[in-house]
DNA sequence: GACTCAATCAAACGCTTGATTGAATATCCC
DNA sequence: GGGATATTCAATCAAGCGTTTGATTGAGTC
């Protein structure tokens, strides 16, 4: 009926790059994000998709294999982008300061326009929201060895902070991060409309500086285990 | 069949403290923190409750009402022990900072143990995420008021910080403690347990003074919007 | 002892879910 | 063209969903 060609036929399924296949994952991404993975059925994805509601289980067999696929199709690309910007921070006259362009390199490319963009930011955040075993593996798959070089890079860019002082600021580096691509709108609700993470240039420009001064600030002493207080790195 | 007794007969089932009423209520909020609204069916709930299929509609009429009452249970009392703690900040000698109050009046009564504890703090997160029609009308009914006073003495303990500067500072609060309360594990796999956030004593100890010093970091100059610059506060 | 009424129960309602089937159609290579 | 392959289609499946029903229970009231 739509008559569209395919350009690849004699290919596995599962490394098609079909229009339908590509409309039932942009239709899936969308209402995944808005509506999470069990807010939406695959009956209601393909006739987004326009497509016959078989089509999604002939193409990813499984719902299960349908999110893997949407996950997949960005993630892959954003960490690899993250690792190539990491391997070009380095300190110098002219460019901003290290550690900003560290936590750049970590937030940009999961925030504009690549890589899926505000869906697929929303689609992330949501899944850590989650945090079902599937997306949990995901996850894991396609982002623990990056974050775990960038975490590297930090220590390494501020050797003389105590590693329960970095942890603590990557994780709340990840919550500012997660809570923006999220998106709940709770900040726009209190200020009216003053603040607008959901604007992702807004939110880099504000963020990574913010960040980058949270990390250099002095360690944190705390009274709850005082040999830490002593401790440097790792 | 159970025979337990019933202490309030009389009274309208929204309003009763029947035992099985509870017994739902625990198993939804529990069920619902760990699967997610959709991801659990009344009928999980019920009979992990012990209770008849049909007692959840009994008792709360729909599965919205349910989740209603869930949050609607602790959501109050930490609402109202929020302003309680805020009206008792005050800067004094042996006390701790003013800011460090205040922060610390808004995170505890959502990390410890009163007010559902972790699992309710669970949910919470979760429902941040999802973001709803009905979760944010839930969010809106029971915090909208006391947050925008927190907003307001921070701004007030901070009369030089510009708005947009403490606007996004309070997101990136909101942001830190909605990621420690969903708790999706990241920073103890990459670090290996050595920072451990879903421990709520740990997580105050930490943020409660680290948030107060990014509250007190001197404002960010962006260059998207050079107005701002010259802005003092709203 | 008849009556009330909140609470519980087993059973069923109509509907949606993820998944499968086999026939029909489109598209390719030879 | 022909034959193989890839895709789409309508139809169907068992299972599960939220909700409703009518009967039953048992403690309190007069």
């Amino acid at each position: 009926m739509t008559a569209l060609p395919v350009e690849d036929a004699g290919v596995a399924p599962e490394t098609r790059g079909g229009a339908t296949r590509q409309r039932i994952l942009d239709a899936a991404e969308r209402l995944f994000s808005e509506h999470g993975i069990n807010g939406v059925s695959l009956r209601t994805i393909t006739a987004e998709a326009g497509a016959n509601s078989a089509a999604a289980n002939y193409h990813f067999g499984t719902k299960k294999g349908l999110l893997d696929a949407v996950f997949e199709r960005y993630a892959t690309g954003m960490a690899e982008e993250r690792e190539t910007l990491l391997a070009d921070c380095h300190p110098a006259p002219g460019r901003p300061p290290l550690l900003e362009q560290i936590i750049s390199a970590f937030l940009e490319p999961g925030m504009r326009g690549r890589h899926g963009g505000a869906t697929f930011a929303r689609l992330r955040a949501r899944m850590l929201a989650e945090s079902s075993a599937q997306t949990r593996e995901l996850y894991a798959i396609h982002f623990n060895d990056s974050s775990s070089r960038f975490l590297e890079a930090l220590g390494n860019a501020l050797p003389d902070l105590p590693a329960h002082d970095l942890h603590w600021r990557f994780h709340m580096l990840l919550g500012a991060m997660v809570y923006t691509l999220a998106n709940p709108g709770r900040i726009q609700i209190l200020t009216e409309d003053a603040c607008d993470p959901s604007d992702p240039d807004q939110a880099l420009d504000y963020l990574v500086p913010m960040l980058a001064q949270m990390f250099c600030s002095p360690p944190i002493a705390h009274a709850t285990n005082p040999v830490e207080m002593l401790r440097t790195v790792n």
